[in-house]
DNA sequence: GACGATTGGGGTAATTGGGGTC
DNA sequence: TCTGTCCCAATTACCCCAATCG
């Protein structure tokens, strides 16, 4: 389906989730949301991705999974538009 | 549709009820007020629930409902426009 | 090449989360 | 039953300046 795979800027992302964008800056730099990197360095944001943290609602499903992750141990999957919500607390 | 899906932090929604925001924490906690977590688990607050809470002036016939409202047996729907994500933790 | 706005990285202060207690 | 306060740990926000984007 058509998910609009449409790129948002750092910002574009803050303001969806009412952060900083520095903020969805670490997120990136832990893994928690994929992040596309242009050659000079600055990050882009799946906008698909990002809706689907917003809502959280489809992967209520993994509740269990996230309560046995280790914080710190998370590899960081973030390779696709996939609910990276490891680590949560 | 502009359901004014501004978010609030836990600060701000304490500030308008004028409680603690560890109340607010424990009202999402307990499912009585949609909440948004960021990826790093800090919730975010619906404006637009929050202000129907504020304004529930409007339906005064709930007083008997709330005194009527079970504990552990109301799912509360925390009545909101919208997906409202009850206590996911 | 130049310009304004955004972004990145580092560091520090403030807020938030969870648990436990009164 | 509900709220406010204590603890500590993690996350987030704001400061600086240099580099990149459009």
């Amino acid at each position: 389906m058509d998910t609009g795979d449409r790129l948002l800027t750092p910002g574009e992302v803050a303001a969806l989730f009412r952060v900083d964008p520095k903020t969805v800056t670490r997120w990136a730099a832990a893994g928690r949301i994929g992040s596309i990197r242009t050659p000079g360095g600055h990050r882009r944001f799946r906008e698909s991705e990002v809706r689907a943290l917003l809502e959280g609602e489809g992967m209520l499903d993994e509740s269990e999974d996230v309560a046995n992750r280790p914080r710190n141990a998370g590899p960081a999957p973030a390779g696709g538009p996939g609910p990276a919500n490891a680590g949560l607390y």
